[in-house]
DNA sequence: CTTCGTTCGTTATAATAATCACAGGGCGAC
DNA sequence: GTCGCCCTGTGATTATTATAACGAACGAAG
């Protein structure tokens, strides 16, 4: 059975089966800017921190951390709050992130070797592992420190599948998504983040996480024109009143 | 009054002033999708479809496309459903997708530059006006058809706020993300779409939105692991059980 | 040892969002 | 015309998510 993957990734209730736990999608999506936030605090050198405070840092309510915390265990102390450094250890524990996880790239444009140079990625725990792509042109390419080779995509199921690659970075143009995300399932792909301005139909028990920029500005502009509509300002200096 | 931006603006009550309407930002947060689904949909000749089928393309429930669509008036007609190509209209009416939104780059990294140069973007109805860098060695660059220049970013309140742009890309490192946040504000920017992996403080009146490739990866890792602890295979051939 | 201020974990409550379900409009067939 | 089917828009309902509130733990100070 194949359902579509969510809007944009938003509240949309996850009837997918990757989520079938008890614990809300909501409160996974928010741990990892938890450990991000604990990360640079303790690089700030700060030992400890209350829900209150920290709360301050992401914007949102010390209830709401205090709370996502309760579904995983007991962080914290009374009276003192929580060890940064615990709490972050914990939460990278809660996700999986203290290992490394092999990625496939799909699409080596601008867009795919953006991502394999962006540093928040070489920084992370996850790692390229391989790339894919399906312009003749750009196959054999040696990229990157460990001389990863660019290969045709046809091979994306055989070779994902059999370096048990979980995760698939999907940056095609928007006619080639839905294929590729296809390949890469057949490849047993789990997880997908897709850049591709596409919803993506894919079978329950895989995950996707859409990038969309675009869409993002767009519902930004909703808002915007409420106060910006009548007079706007151009670069030429002219004032265009519509 | 100043409050950090919502958590990696997933589902976080928005408290924030921008959205102070009586329409749900969730709901305003599908729109895009809808009209650009709409979009593929005419492109392949179909002239009306029924929400079933469109929440069939979308993968949402079909009560859910009708009510947010009540939102907004009535566009559809039983027994025949939504007119493609009007309903289409109304939701780029709906969310000011009719006039042109000139946009402020900051940053022109490996990463600004494929913002910069992202398909997606030149054919979208926004437009980058105007790009900064901190790099003394990339001020003064020619970009793009229209030849703009890579100006310093102690200019960006002043040019941003002469030319009424109102809405600022963010593709600086961490660390300078907020510094950033704050010069485009000076200069009545409010709207930011933000690269950087950091959660800006702004004013309620700002609305920002999170691209964070990272996080969502990092939050599919949690359903990941759940089957694929155990056994990872690595493209070196061995098998590594942790 | 007791008191006091602090802060957690959790239960209860409120707010939001999604879904159900159905009255009624619209259209084609006959 | 009227029957039957399809499909919208929306009130009612349910589910989910966030917030509030508070008892109990902790530690410092006297």
């Amino acid at each position: 059975m194949t359902s579509s993957a969510n809007i944009a990734n938003t509240t949309n209730t996850p009837i997918t089966a990757f989520a079938d736990s008890e614990i809300p999608e909501v409160v996974i999506r928010r741990l990892p800017i938890y450990a991000r936030t604990l990360d640079t605090l303790l690089s700030q050198g700060i030992g400890n921190i209350s829900s209150n405070d920290l709360a301050d840092q992401i914007g949102v309510t010390a209830a709401q951390i205090r709370r996502d915390l309760s579904y995983f265990g007991r962080f914290g102390k009374q009276g003192k709050g929580y060890d940064i450094a615990m709490l972050g250890a914990e939460i990278r524990r809660i996700l999986n992130l203290n290992q490394h996880w092999d990625v496939a790239l799909v699409g080596f444009g601008h867009l795919g070797q953006a991502i394999a140079r962006y540093r928040g990625f070489l920084e992370s725990n996850f790692h390229i592992a391989a790339i894919f792509d399906d312009d003749s042109s750009k196959i054999g390419w040696r990229v990157g420190a460990d001389g990863l080779d660019v290969l045709p995509d046809e091979q994306i199921a055989e070779v994902v599948s059999q370096r048990g690659i979980k995760i698939g970075i999907i940056a095609v143009p928007a006619h080639a998504a839905q294929k590729t995300a296809e390949m890469l399932v057949a490849g047993q792909v789990v997880a997908l983040l897709n850049y591709a301005p596409v919803v993506l139909q894919v079978p329950d028990s895989v995950c996707v996480r859409d990038i969309d920029p675009i869409a993002m500005l767009q519902s930004m502009t909703y808002y915007l024109d409420k106060t910006y509509h009548h007079v706007h300002a151009h670069s030429n200096g002219f004032v265009d009143d519509d």
